[in-house]
DNA sequence: CGTGCTATTTGTTATGATTACAATGCAAAG
DNA sequence: CTTTGCATTGTAATCATAACAAATAGCACG
């Protein structure tokens, strides 16, 4: 794990490829959990001892701001990161809470515009909230 | 307004028709500006001298389980919550901050389904970002 | 090698939304 | 009137996130 891919991305995107910030996007670009801030940290702590949530969370936004990757706002309490920066849905489980890539094959099934009463749309997000096959199984 | 559609809607759903109760319904069902619970009670303290913020938010939190709400979390920040229970789409504008509602004439422009890669979905959200109407002719 | 400059990181502290909790109030039933 | 139980209230706690200032690192230049 050199991690040269994401030195090379954080360049291409006018970043300097610090250690933190190359280890936070390596994170995101192997971790598909949707993770908050704090996960990164703890997680991240082991690797990286001297770092701190403030730089977590001053990467992060910097990431969101170049386009790097997105932030999920499904759940009330904290705010969540993906490292895919395409555009797809999720599902959110509400017994397990965990939040699930939708990979939508089918197009019409995703909203989609530029102009919708009068209003410039950059972003479109959508996801779904429910019982997650794994929680429907166990629920015997 | 003599709330009284507000008072029979909380009893058919199983709630008691308290005042603090039938006043937040009815500023629900007659401001369409997606409110947070703080601006609610701000809102309602001048007709309700005793509300007290907590009360907004267990009141609030009591109609969203019983699906006399819905609440909306597209603003990282706080909580928004709307009267409207149909389901429907937001915009949320970056540059003014206002939630629109999305009024979605074609059908195929929400996403919609039962199961999802063996997930069970019984909620569906979809919102956009960008600039709304206004906020763009103001860019002259 | 040192020196200074700028960007980055860090730790600490502040903020602000939301919740927990305990106390008070109130309305219906006896 | 009392009792009983739910509603409401105020206060204090929690927790995610941001602000800020100090420390550090990387690097151009002498």
């Amino acid at each position: 794990m050199e991690s040269i891919k994401e030195r090379e991305e954080l360049v291409m995107h006018g970043i300097s490829p610090s250690r933190p910030r190359v280890e936070i996007l390596n994170y995101l670009h192997n971790n598909f959990t949707h993770p908050t801030a704090d996960e990164i940290f703890k997680d991240l702590r082991g690797k990286v001892p001297t770092l701190s949530l403030t730089t977590v969370y001053n990467t992060l936004k910097l990431f969101v701001s170049k386009g790097l990757c997105q932030s999920i706002t499904i759940n009330e309490k904290q705010v969540c990161y993906d490292g895919q920066t395409i555009e797809h849905g999720h599902f959110l489980c509400s017994i397990c809470g965990k939040i699930y890539d939708i990979k939508d094959n089918e197009e019409q099934d995703k909203p989609h515009k530029d102009y919708m009463d009068g209003h410039h749309i950059t972003e479109v997000h959508y996801y779904y909230k429910g019982v997650c096959a794994e929680c429907l199984s166990s629920l015997s």
